[in-house]
DNA sequence: GTTTGATTTAAACATATGCTTGAATGTCGA
DNA sequence: TCGACATTCAAGCATATGTTTAAATCAAAC
C-alpha cells in the first residue's frame, strides 16, 4: 500500500503540509487540501476523523521528533555532571530543525515555514498529547541556562528564552523573505549560516548584563 | 454625532480591534464584529466598503502614527550630524508602541496584541498606502545602525534587524503569556520593564562579533 | 466465485460567510 | 412642513465551509 503510488492518507498529509506552510492553518480549507491531493473530500474525515485532527497530526509529525532531539542533545551535554555553556544550549534548542528537515521529504524552505506556522499559530491551544513534551523541554532548557550563566535569574532566563523563541519563529517563517525583500543585499539564505547568525544574536542577548552600556 | 453615544463607525472600529487582537484577522467574521458592536451587518459595508477595507483601516490606524514617531525620534537623534548609538536607535524603533498606546483608548494588553497581529498577519500583503512609510523606516534604521556599530556589515544589519523584529512581534503578541504560563515566576508584565528587557537583549545581539565566544 | 471488510465516490446536508437590496427611519436646512 | 440626503434595518443572495450518507468499488480470504 505504500510503494508504487502513495496512499491517500499520505497524499493528504503532504498536500496539507504544503498548503499550511504557504498560507497558514486558518487559511486552508478541506477543499483546498483534497483538490491538491487529488482525493475525495470525504477522505479527510475517513482517515483523520476531522479537519481539526488532521491539523493536530500535522503539528505532531515533526515537532515531537524535534523535541525528542532537543532533549537527547541536552542530556548528552549535561551527562556526568558537566555544565553546558549558553551557546551549546542554544544550539541544542535550534539545531533539531536542521536535522529533522533532512529526515523529511520536504524542501528546507517549505519545512521551515511549516514549523514557523506550528510554533506561532497556536490558536485554540496545542494538541493535548504535545503539551507534556513541550513542558519538559521548557523546564530542561530553563535550568540548563540558569546553570550556564551566573548573571541570569529565573525571571530573566524566561524572558530571554521568550525572545529567543521570537527570533526563531520569525526566522523559520520569514527567513526567505530577507533575501527577496532586500533585492539580494542579504546573500543566499543558506540554512546553516542563518542558524549561526541566530545563535550569535541570542547568545549575546543571554550573556549581557541588565542595562549594560555599549 | 460623536459626544453622547459613539457613532456606528467607531463602534465597528473598536469591536474589530478587540476581536482581532484576541483571535487574529483570519478568525474574525463580519457577524462577530457587528454583533459585538451592536450594529447591523450592512453597516460595515456602508461605512468601510468591505471587510478587507475595514481591516486595512485597522492596520493603518496605529501603525502609521508609530512609523511617524519612529522617524521623528531618529531624525532628532541624528540631527546636526550626530551619530546615535545602537541603544538609542533600538529605543527609537520600539518606544513608539508605548507612546501611541497612551493616545489610544485601548488597554495596553489589547493594544499590544493588536499591534502584534498587524506586524505578523501580513497575509495577502500590507495596505498599499503603508508600504512607502514602512520602506522609509527600514532604510532609515538600517543606515543609522550601520553608522552606529562599526562591526556591522549591511547584510549583518539586515539579519539582526530581522531578529529584532521577531523579538518585538513575539513580545507584543505573547508578552502576557509569560506571566500566566510560568505560574507567576515571571513578575508582573509591566510594559516599560518588558521594553527594557527587549532593548537589552537586542542591543547585545547587535553589538556582538560574528562567532564570538562567551 | 463468493463473501467480507476496507476504501473511495458523488451527492447532499446544515450552517457560515461576505455582500447587496429596498424599504424604513432619522437628520437638518429651506 | 416639506424635501433631500444620510443612515439603519430586516431580509435575502450566492457561495464556501466542514461533515455525513449510502451506494459503488476494491482487495484479499475462504
Amino acid at each position: 500500500m505504500s510503494k508504487v503510488s502513495k496512499s491517500t492518507k499520505s497524499r493528504i498529509l503532504e498536500a496539507t503540509e504544503c498548503l499550511v506552510a504557504e498560507h497558514g492553518f486558518e487559511a486552508v480549507s478541506l477543499r483546498d487540501i483534497t483538490s491538491n491531493a487529488a482525493v475525495n473530500v470525504a477522505a479527510v474525515n475517513y482517515h483523520f476523523g476531522s479537519k481539526e485532527k488532521l491539523f493536530e497530526a500535522i503539528q505532531c509529525r515533526y515537532i515531537e521528533p524535534i523535541n525528542e532531539e532537543r532533549l537527547r542533545i541536552i542530556a548528552e551535554l549535561t551527562a556526568e555532571g558537566r555544565v553546558a555553556n549558553v551557546r551549546e544550549i542554544l544550539e541544542a534548542f535550534m539545531r533539531p530543525f536542521l536535522t529533522v528537515v533532512k529526515r523529511s521529504e520536504m524542501s528546507e524552505k517549505l519545512f521551515f515555514k511549516l514549523m514557523g506556522r506550528c510554533v506561532i499559530d497556536h490558536q485554540g491551544g496545542l494538541p493535548e498529547d504535545m503539551i507534556p513534551g513541550i513542558k519538559k523541554v521548557a523546564e530542561t532548557f530553563t535550568s540548563a541556562l540558569l546553570a550556564a550563566a551566573p548573571n541570569l535569574t529565573t525571571e530573566l532566563t524566561l524572558w530571554r528564552l521568550h525572545f529567543t523563541f521570537g527570533v526563531m519563529a520569525q526566522t523559520l517563517l520569514h527567513g526567505d523573505l530577507l533575501h527577496s525583500l532586500t533585492d539580494g543585499a542579504c546573500g543566499d539564505p543558506d540554512a546553516e549560516a542563518q542558524f549561526q547568525e541566530m545563535i550569535d544574536f541570542c547568545q549575546a542577548g543571554f550573556l549581557t548584563q541588565k542595562g549594560a552600556k555599549e
